[in-house]
DNA sequence: TTGCAAACCTACTAGTAAATAAGTAAATTA
DNA sequence: TAATTTACTTATTTACTAGTAGGTTTGCAA
């Protein structure tokens, strides 16, 4: 079965988010390619908040799809895919969600807000745990807090994806680079 | 003399562009706080463009004057007067300037673009240079590459503004005692 | 004191935004 | 097969957006 309108919506209205900016699409960025009418957009999700709340949400489920096929896998190899993954959003011209949810903050309704601070949580106790173990296997550099470093390592890529649209491409393979190194052993 | 209104506007501007984004703001939320009439705002910036314009502008002048002041001092005390700027504006729930103009990229334009590239490279220099020096002096911890370096700082610092409204705000004093830490000897 | 420009205001336009009401065709279910 | 639901369309509304034309006031300069 070919993706239904309402995913297409939520891969359409994901990508605009992210290239764009919320307040920079509209419904009509949306029903225009997909060649159905205005109020089609509207019949799956009433407002804008709702189709926020749907790709918040839709984020979550990838990533918790993502997290379970990467469990057997050893640390390092987890981390590297996640750069990986941070690498093809960026030459794809569009930003991480949680840097694009976050400037965006204040346009979105309590429900999406929570949504994506539950997303955020889990990537973030999910890099935690990464290094906890990495560290465990002496794979990685011992840091005093883990969270510490998951912070840091995701802000640097998520913000790097954002930055290299303003400086270079060379800039993102740099610090996707070092990331790596600077923990590694 | 008291900042004239042109003044007013590009504080205003710079204020909500940063809190809400770009599209997320109207000249309409520019003339009401400073009462004065929308057809003001358009008679100092013709274009919503000749705001976003000024505001890079402005913000290359402040960082003009910021990097003269700082010359002096030593590399160590340089770079904690820019994360303590960086945690004033996290305090204000305001991004950082570089994250706003990145993820509204695509609503500028050219010239405006322009300006925001001068304004980056501008920070990245000054930030290479002051590691540099630092290890030179033997006061900062040997890396690779400086810029890479600086790029990562830059991105963690900045990101974390905008992280931090989705986690807590210890996450941002975390991050920020961490980038100092981690560069000292 | 006249002329003129800076800094506004009044009043408006054209376009676009999100959202809705009401209707329809096709598929599904009872 | 009758009733209902799904997935839309047509047509419209309300509200706001950036932007403009033209008039007014104020202060300064010739």
């Amino acid at each position: 079965m070919a993706s239904s309108t309402r995913e297409k919506i939520i891969q359409l209205g994901d990508d605009l988010l992210r290239k764009q900016g919320f307040n920079a699409f509209s419904y009509a960025d949306i029903s225009k390619p997909l060649q159905i009418k205005n109020a089609a957009v509207h019949y799956h999700f009433p407002s804008k908040q709702d189709l926020a709340f749907a790709i918040a949400q839709w984020h979550k489920d990838v990533f918790d799809r993502f997290s379970r096929k990467m469990a057997t896998k050893e640390p390092k190899d987890r981390l590297k895919t996640f750069l990986n993954f941070y690498h093809s959003i960026h030459l794809s011209e569009k930003v991480d969600i949680i840097g694009a949810f976050a400037t965006d903050w204040y346009s979105l309704g309590p429900n999406v807000q929570t949504e994506v601070q539950e997303f955020t949580e889990l990537v973030i106790e999910w890099l935690t745990e990464l290094i906890q173990e990495g560290m465990d296997l002496g794979q990685f550099r011992k840091t005093q807090n883990t969270r510490t470093t998951a912070l840091k390592i995701l802000s640097s890529i998520f913000a790097s994806t954002q930055l290299v649209r303003i400086t270079s491409d060379q800039d993102f393979t740099r610090v996707k680079n070092s990331i790596l190194e600077e923990l590694l052993n």
